[in-house]
RNA sequence: GGCGGCGUAGCCAAGCGGUAAGGCAGAGGUCUGCAAAACCUCCAUACAUCGGUUCAAUUCCGAUCGCCGCCUCCA
């Protein structure tokens, strides 16, 4: 049986789906304002691990994710670059799944963009309107805060707290409560705007995602995940406006990540801390460790970057891969009845590790205690066909659900098996500076080569 | 000020009532070309501090110290 932390609970509680073998998620995406830092995609690749962990207890996953492309930054973004909203943020989305790619995270069903759904959220403020949740002043529209008794529920604040601690914004928008948010923002001079029966304006955020996550999944749907600064007020309000306008609950499981932290502060723009994926790969490292290093660390707990991590990150991978490589290569007969019982203990450790709030940490653990037993086994010869099939099945369960893609072969194209080749020529007439200058050249070009007693091998170097 | 969280070996990090997983680094060893890569073994009387509850506490309770997050756009 699977467990999540509800934030909503504060406590870990049996996962049930709304309907039998069916997830419906909703991923709270990127402002498509700038890049993407290995911050934010903290949280993308751990959704993504929650995805490919549901998907591999069976279920049927529908995720979608939002992208902003209307708010503040945006448009600042767009007129300083003197281009049109559409024009600015595409590059940025481009780039957005460009950087998906890399880090292996799987696609979500739907990217809903939040210029594409004007109607939708003008219809579900209009609905609040008609049931007295929201009103209308000078253009804007608010959410009227004191229609709503469970707001602040999610964050754990009261709304006297709010009151006494909320500091007002600057900008000139009239509320009668200035606790209340905005649903929508009356047009301003030089910004974007839309014709709509509310009159001309824009969205304000937080709508944006209550009306794309019911279009899509629904008006009560399973998961709802973000990082955890969006718990208040982005998704308390997203509770206010959605379980207002439908009267029905709207989110069953909430689910928020901590943050990257860089010498124990948030990584995050407005501190300059940051690195995109863009900087680390430019600096040679490598996509798969990166993904390695937020993915292995329970996604409740802050993960402290640092560039050493990734050198760590990656050693990690190399045992792994180094040792499903082995499993190709078995050795002795019939089976290893110590090892096959071994290899079922930690199946089962691992599953239950997972199922409990996705201890990734832990599961990798099991993993790792594997490893070594399968290394000795391997050392004795006693690694039949029989348990490396069981293995690798294993191993292949394991690879999907992390997304390291483990035991995928390289090939080496003719120049390089031709290297490779004179190498092992040199080596033969005992010219082992020649050969090692070779090995060496190779190294630099990402290869590693292995000299094992069965010939030479090859793996990628992470 | 309000709410929440964290403090485990040189570093990263699980465990959360029954006597400290795992990884990196380090030290030995195996293989080998006295090489590389790889593998194996070893590596915390001890879990911030001080009290309390308990047969038993790193794990529960209280206090103290230190750090962080949210309360404002933010993954």
């Amino acid at each position: 049986m699977i467990r999540f932390h509800n934030t909503y609970s504060r406590r870990k509680e049996p996962f049930r789906p709304l309907v039998e073998g069916e997830v419906r998620m909703y991923t709270c995406g990127p402002t498509v304002y700038d890049f993407a830092h290995i911050g934010n995609f903290r949280a993308y690749v751990w959704e993504d691990l929650l995805r490919r962990y549901l998907k591999a207890r069976g279920y049927r996953v529908t995720q979608v994710m939002n992208i902003t492309d209307v708010d503040d930054k945006t448009i600042r973004g767009s007129a300083a670059a003197g281009v049109s909203l559409e024009e600015y943020t595409h590059r940025y989305i481009e780039a957005f799944f460009e950087d998906l790619d890399a880090l292996g995270v799987e696609r979500a069903e739907v990217y809903p963009r939040a210029t594409r759904h004007i109607p939708e959220m003008v219809a579900l403020i209009q609905k609040l309107m008609e049931r007295g949740h929201a009103y209308e002043s000078k253009g804007s529209f608010y959410f009227r805060l004191d229609s709503f008794p469970a707001y602040g529920r999610l964050a754990g604040l009261d709304r006297q707290g709010l009151i006494a601690n909320f500091r007002v914004d600057s900008d000139e928008y009239e509320k009668s409560d200035v606790r209340d948010f905005v649903l929508w923002k009356a047009h301003k001079e030089g910004e974007p705007s839309w014709d709509t029966p509310l009159g001309s304006g824009r969205p304000g955020w937080h709508i944006e995602c209550s009306a794309m996550s019911m279009k899509y999944l629904g008006e009560s749907f399973d998961i709802h995940t973000g990082g955890t600064d969006n718990v208040f007020p982005h998704h308390e309000n997203e509770i206010a406006q959605s379980e207002a306008a439908t009267g029905k609950p709207f989110v069953h499981t909430w689910m928020h990540c901590a943050h990257l932290v860089v010498n124990g502060e948030k990584m995050s723009k407005s501190q300059g801390n940051f690195y995109t994926l863009r900087d680390l790969l430019g600096l040679g490292h490598d996509a798969r460790a990166i993904r390695y290093l937020l993915v292995s660390q329970h996604y409740r707990k802050p993960i402290n970057f640092t560039l050493d991590g990734i050198g760590w990150a990656g050693a990690n991978l190399n045992r792994l891969g180094d040792c499903v490589r082995r499993l190709e290569h078995p050795s002795g007969t019939g089976e290893n009845g110590r090892l096959a019982e071994f290899t079922r203990q930690t199946v089962d450790a691992f599953y239950k590790s997972m199922d409990d709030d996705l201890n990734s940490a832990a599961a990798m653990g099991f993993v790792f205690e594997l490893v070594r037993e399968l290394n000795s086994a391997g050392d004795r010869a006693e690694l039949p066909a029989k348990n490396a099939g069981e293995l690798q099945r294993f191993f292949g369960e394991v690879s999907a659900i992390f997304g390291f893609a483990l035991g995928s072969e390289l090939t080496l194209d003719q120049e390089l098996e031709g290297l490779v080749a004179n190498r092992e020529d040199l080596r033969k007439a005992r010219k082992f500076a020649e050969a090692d200058a070779i090995r060496d050249a190779l190294l630099r070009r990402g290869i590693v080569l292995e000299d094992t007693p069965a010939g030479v091998r090859w793996k990628k170097k992470v």
